[in-house]
DNA sequence: CATGGGTGTGACCGTTCGGTAACAAATGAC
DNA sequence: GTCATTTGTTACCGAACGGTCACACCCATG
């Protein structure tokens, strides 16, 4: 494989230059934010780059400027650290859930209009969720830890949107709420592989026409 | 990690009975199939079944009742391996292309439903055509030879359902093709992390529901 | 100052994996 | 039969990876 797997196993190169936190995210330099939280945070971000298993713990560690053995220390294993930030994905979404409620309460038609704008610009911009999918999709093993944390998240993402939907009042919520899902599931997909360019590029538009379709009207 | 890489590099045990081909595909027994056509169907069966990066060579040419040396002398490398699985996977969905368009010549929106039913029927038997979008989201490093492979078929397979949605003669063709690849997407992608009962479910009523929202009669 | 918990460092281990070398066995054409 | 091509077999290599150990270090609390 000439896959470039980004783990040298601590046979970094010497040429490490003291601004290493440069390659962290932004805001997260290594004061004051304990390594645990850094580890997260970069392993997340590093998943979505190069994939589960196209990263390596030496990696990780090194990109949130610590080493292997505080990672072990916090987490007992790599797939410790994989469903932890499946876990964390999945609590940004339900901040994302908590938010949209208490901006529209009681509105369950412009709730759904902002699950679409949300999910739009997350697409957009970091497209944060795709964690999950990925996951999904990389993790193919049974019994894999992640699974739980997996199947937990889609669960719950279904019955929330369900809910969603049936409070709007139409006719088959479920069916509109599957739909949804499709498109946005279709979207995360289609922009990894096609890019922003490709057909992820409507994702907004068909939602609206999907919703209208369902007699949610655009508020 | 305690995915179980389903390779043991020539270790396998001695228990090795004389009927070898019967973990392979139905009708791929050893005889009369060249090896390499074995390596490729085989190959094609387990990156989806284990993920690209979860199986490895050694246990794909033992499948295909061969052995790594047949392999690499075939493909130069486990590279080469997957971008021609990829590229017998794009030339499957070609012959469906075909199959449907000498189904119902001259009548488009015939032919866009025909496109629902095989999807989804490719969908709830073999899942053909995960491969591409799972080599997508498992090999995301730069410069990767699968890259081209995926990136074709993608382009291709949006001009040739734009164009089948154009000669409908509806007003948007554009979106309607992106809307329904992204249906599609997303429910190969659901499929797999959810099953059948998931999102995927309704993938085709999703469709039919698209189409005559842009107007296409599901005749 | 002492002490103890969290952290950094480097070496190390066992395994898996992609890929190769060398040689034997089968296969098929002439 | 002969010869060349294609397979099969075994052993091996180097690298990367997940994970552990032992030890030094820092730093806050008492």
């Amino acid at each position: 494989m000439s896959i470039a797997v980004v783990n040298k196993n601590a046979k970094r190169g010497s040429t490490v230059k003291p601004d290493q936190e440069s390659t962290s995210p932004p805001g997260l330099s290594s004061a004051k934010v304990a390594p645990r939280d850094r580890i997260v945070t970069t392993a997340c971000e590093l998943f979505r780059q190069h994939g589960i298993r196209g990263i390596g713990v030496d990696a990780i560690a090194e990109a949130a400027s610590t080493n292997k053995m505080t990672l072990y220390r916090h987490f007992g294993s790599k797939d410790d650290l994989v469903c932890e930030t499946l876990r964390v994905t999945s609590e940004k979404s339900g901040a994302m859930w908590a938010d949209i409620e208490t901006r529209f309460p009681d509105d369950a038609k412009a709730q759904l209009g902002a699950w679409v704008t949300a999910l739009s610009d997350c697409l957009q911009r970091d497209q944060f969720g795709c964690d999950i999918a990925n996951a999904a999709v990389e993790l193919k093993e049974a019994g894999h830890p992640a699974h739980a944390v997996i199947e937990t998240f889609k669960i719950l993402q279904r019955e929330k949107l369900t809910d969603l939907c049936r409070r709007t009042g139409i006719e088959e919520p479920e069916t509109l709420a599957d739909t949804l899902l499709l498109l946005l599931e279709g979207a995360r997909v289609s922009r990894q592989a096609s890019g922003l360019e490709g057909p992820a590029q409507c994702f907004q538009r068909a939602c609206r026409n999907t919703l209208t379709a369902f007699g949610v009207g655009t508020s």
